[in-house]
Order: structure tokens, then C-alpha cells, then sequence
DNA sequence: TGTTGTTACGGAAAACGTAAATATT
DNA sequence: AATATTTACGTTTTCCGTAACAACA
């Protein structure tokens, strides 16, 4: 037994049962995965693989238990890898961060030039996609955490923690009639008034768009959504040239940066929103990611995220 | 990075760093088992053993953290033995259950025929000792099993689980003033009563003895004690031959076979007592031993043993 | 007939044991 | 001086690649 045998049952059973494909991900030669698999099942006394004569077809019942144990000792042989790694070079390596342009454009530099001053032989890079996607890259490890709004808690196998919580604000033209609201009557505004005009915001997938959804669909309200977009930037730009008003995230609206328009907060019509952060669970976290994390909230301390990452196993 | 590395490593720090002794106890050469850690040490590239010169002292910081993810993945090494043989030959194979002489005597009878007849091919054998050597055998992994009332709940690393309850029984000869008690007589019986005799009872660690004390202790009664023995047996043979009165749990005493002994049910001064079954977390139970335990007490399901074993990873 | 898995075989690499050297207590 | 670890070295075993073969679709 040994972890060469391990590696190639994982490999195969991602790769479709295909062998060659497996020996090709693994920069080796298909009989050697072949025979190695082969004597693996014979030191165990079960057949791991379905076999109709010669083409593997599946799992075995035996082989899906195999595979599960075989799956947890390969995680953990990873993290063997970077605990060494954690203390052979304690602040060097990688941090991937997979997160939605909202967060990558209002969050995150708030964050990251401190984080690039304590750690700056770490290199970093934003992977930005959808929510569900964003999962997927956590749980595929090819990124170390993702953040956004929606779908994360949702996804098995992820630990999340919130980070922060926003509202929805709405931007118009100074010239909008909305525009010329008092901030007591802008506090009072409904979704009818807002349903009166055309109204862009972020595509369905994203940052607090569901909710949107929802609010109106509950009072039976349809609104124009004239154009859908996956950032904040794309929106304003869209209101600014007159297409409508917008609905973007809290945090995306800056009155300083932004004075070619008019904010209104609505968290009274869509309610407050959790952004969260989403970590595999199971994986060891180099001690920079710890620091990260509690740069970004402050509640992120590393006893709290140790607890998340750690404490449940999925089934 | 191989799995005899990792045998070396945890072997090493279980012998208390004598790489001599580990050898000797994997069955290979010393000199070998040094040339595998510092290739392990040089591929990670940490440290794991703090040597003064050559001498191996103890664990670096990096190397504790090593040696936690190692035995992670030897426990899974071990389950995947296990798990395979559990399918080789679903119904053959060992239980060993580590029990006190109580559950021995009065318990298991009542089980164990059943469970051979459904397995036949299972090498039964009951490991007995004090309840905290029954915790050390499973934490060790020389047995199964443990089953006992004192002790075990409290062992860390252990999942353990409610079989039955009881209450304790004093028994007396039949000529004994306490033999003429009628029974609601009986259930009225006080403490000062019972410290009036010479008490022979269990000893200091079994069988729900340290409730007995406390509950003299906290009365302020001084019971006189003449003799302590690990088993009802012995101590009906010493009431029997008039040594004093016996307390004893209430499953050791049978009116129908103990004829010459009249028994006195004492819940109500020594209150009900649980006895529990141990087994050590996340290790991998044959389908048979999950037979046995739902033998044992229908509420020991398969569903809630598994959840008690892989629940609560141990700190 | 092309694709995929198994068997056969030979060279390279590694694993392991013995012997010797070196350091520690 | 005795005990323990590392280094050196040679043998044995295992690993792994190529080539050939067999079976499926």
C-alpha cells in the first residue's frame, strides 16, 4: 500500500474511469497505473473498480468506501505539504482570492495594500467570477477563499463566516426627479416610485439580486429592468448616460468619487445584506490567510475560523 | 513522500524519540529508519525532531504540527484496512470487548449468544480490567469496545454512549435483621440503617462504588467497610458467609439463583446509574460490531453510534 | 478499427540491511 | 565506556516505462 496507489484510484475515478486520462494527469505511463491499481485491490482483497470485462465502468460498493477514506488522507497528505510549507517559509506563497467585482473593486482595496505591506512576499491574485463559480474554485482549491453575497453558505462542503452586512442604494442623475427627494422623503421611498422608471442594476447571479427580485415578485410589482450588468462601475456608467436609475450595492456608491450622482439609501425596501467568506473545509490555512481574514473583519479572528474550517465534516 | 515514512515518524515519537526502539519495533533497521526521516525532513524542508547533535530530543514546532496531520492519516490507513476487510469477509474477524467484571458476568450473557449465532465466524473475547484501563485499551486500539458505569464518559478521545440503567441492591443473608424488612419497609431503608453493618462492596474504582462513598461522605456517615472486591460474586460469597451485608448492582442479583441471599433494592439512597459503552472516535466499525451494539440497547442504532464516532474530532 | 485495459519484460531507482564512523551521556 | 545516530556501501526489491497483447464499442 502506499500513496502512489492512492493517487491513481483518485485520479481515475475524477477522470471518468478512464485510465489513460489518468496517467496522463499524472505525467505516467497507463500500465503502471494499471498494474498499481490492480495490486492495490489485491493487498485490500476488494475490487475497487467495475469492471465489464476490461473497461472500468464505476465504483464497486467496497471501492466508494475505499475512494471516501482515500480522499480524506490525500487531503490531509496536502496539508501536510502546507504545514511544512507554513513554517519553511512562514510568509511566502500564494493567496487566491475568488470574489465578485463588487468586492474586488469596493472591498478589497481597503484591505490588500495593508495585507501587501505585512506580507509582501506573498503573491496575490483575484479570481473574480459568479457566486456559484466562486464556490467551485474554493472547492476545486484553486483558490483559497472566496467572498461575495450570494450562494456561498449555501454550497456543501464550504465553511463561511460573514464579513459585513450593506444595503442597497439607489443612484440617479441630479437631474432625476428622484434626485430632488428631501432625505426624510428618501427614506419614505417605495418600490411603486422606484418601479416608475427603468431601472438597471446587477445581473441575477450577483451581489444582492435575488433579494431584489424577490421584494418585488412578493408585491406583485414588475419593474422595468431595462439592463443587467455584474458591477457597480457598468451600472452607474449606464444611469450617468440615462438609460434609468440604479440599484447597486451600499458600498459601491461613494458620494466624494461618485459626484456626478445622487445616492439614495433603500435598505428599508430590500433589506440588509451579508456579504460572507467561504473556505474549504478540512484544509490547512497558511497563517497569512489568517491574518487576512482578520484584516477583512475584525470578528474573523483565527480561533473563529479555525472552528469553521475544522468542526463539521461534510457527509 | 511515502506512508513508511509517516510510520517511522509516529513510531519514533511513540518509542519517545528513540529511533533504536522504533526500528526494532517496525521490524527494520535502525540505521533505515534515519535515512527515511531526513529525507522526509529535507522534503518538507522542516525540522521535525529537535536533535542535540545527534541525539533525538523531542518534536520542533513544525514537527508537532506534522505528527498531528500523520496520525490523521495513519487512522485513515488503519480504517482503510478496515473498511476493505469489513467487504473481503463481511462476517469474519475479532471483537474484542473491554469490560468490567459486571457486564461480564450479568450483562453480556444475555447478548452474546444471540451475536454468535448471527456470527459465527467472529473471534469473540472480553478484555477485562478497571474502567480506566477499559478506556486506555480502546484509545489504544486493543479493543473495540469498552463497557463499564465509571470513567469512561470522561475520557477524552472516547465516544461514549448510554446501554442501560441501574440501581444498586443490597443483599443479606436470610437470617439477617435486615431480612425481615417488609418491603415497603425496605424502600424506607436509611443509610444510618445500612452503616449499622459491616459492608461488603466493590472496589474503589468500579461499579458505581465512588457514588456509594460520596453519598455517605456527604451525610457525614462513616460506613465500615470490611472488604472491597471487583465482583458481586465474591462479595455475595462473603456475605454469604457472614461477613456483613453486600451492596451490590442490582443486575448482579437474581432471587431466582441467588436463593440463598435476600436482596433489598437501594435506588433511592444511591440513586440510578448509567453504564455506557466507549468506543474510540473516528476509527471505522466492522458491520458487525454495530450489530452488536444495537443488540445491546435497541437505542444504540447504527445511525447514532456512527454520528457518536465521527461527530467530535478529538483537539 | 480505434480505444482502452492487462500482461510481459528490462533497466533505473529506491529501499533496506550490514558495517563503520561519529557524537552524546 | 556505553549508547545512539548518521554515513557509507552493496544487495535486493520495487517501480516504471516500452512493447506486445487482449478485449470492448
Amino acid at each position: 500500500m502506499n500513496l502512489q496507489q492512492f493517487r491513481f484510484v483518485r485520479e481515475t475515478i475524477r477522470r471518468d474511469f478512464n485510465l489513460t486520462e489518468a496517467a496522463r494527469m499524472l505525467y505516467t505511463s497507463q500500465p503502471g497505473v494499471s498494474k498499481a491499481i490492480i495490486e492495490f485491490e489485491d493487498e485490500l482483497g476488494v475490487k475497487i473498480f467495475e469492471r465489464h470485462g476490461k473497461r472500468i465502468k464505476g465504483l464497486t460498493k467496497p471501492g466508494l468506501a475505499v475512494s471516501q477514506v482515500i480522499d480524506r488522507i490525500m487531503r490531509e497528505v496536502d496539508n501536510l505539504k502546507k504545514v511544512s510549507e507554513e513554517f519553511a517559509r512562514r510568509d511566502e506563497g500564494g493567496l487566491v482570492i475568488a470574489c465578485t467585482h463588487t468586492q474586488a473593486r469596493y472591498l478589497l482595496p481597503r484591505v490588500i495594500p495593508a495585507f501587501r505591506k505585512q506580507f509582501p512576499k506573498v503573491h496575490l491574485s483575484l479570481a473574480e467570477g459568479s457566486p456559484a463559480q466562486l464556490a467551485e474554485m474554493v472547492l476545486h482549491e484553486h483558490a483559497d477563499v472566496a467572498i461575495a453575497t450570494e450562494a456561498l453558505a449555501l454550497t456543501p462542503g464550504l465553511a463561511t463566516l460573514p464579513v459585513y452586512t450593506w444595503e442597497h442604494t439607489v443612484v440617479v442623475r441630479p437631474d432625476h426627479p428622484l434626485a430632488e427627494l428631501t432625505s426624510s422623503a428618501a427614506r419614505a421611498l417605495s418600490l411603486e416610485q422606484l418601479a416608475e422608471y427603468p431601472i438597471v442594476t446587477y445581473d441575477r447571479a450577483f451581489t444582492g439580486r435575488s433579494t431584489i427580485d424577490e421584494v418585488f415578485a412578493t408585491q406583485g410589482i414588475h419593474p422595468d429592468i431595462v439592463l443587467e450588468a455584474i458591477d457597480a462601475d457598468v451600472i452607474k456608467t449606464y444611469v450617468d448616460v440615462g438609460l434609468g436609475i440604479g440599484i447597486i450595492a451600499g458600498v459601491a456608491f461613494d458620494p466624494r468619487r461618485d459626484t456626478g450622482l445622487v445616492g439614495l439609501p433603500v435598505g428599508h425596501l430590500f433589506g440588509t445584506h451579508t456579504t460572507r467568506v467561504g473556505i474549504k473545509q478540512g484544509v490547512f490555512l497558511r497563517d497569512y490567510v489568517y491574518t487576512f481574514l482578520e484584516m477583512l473583519a475584525s470578528s474573523l479572528t483565527r480561533a473563529v475560523v479555525q472552528d469553521a474550517v475544522q468542526g463539521t465534516e461534510e457527509a
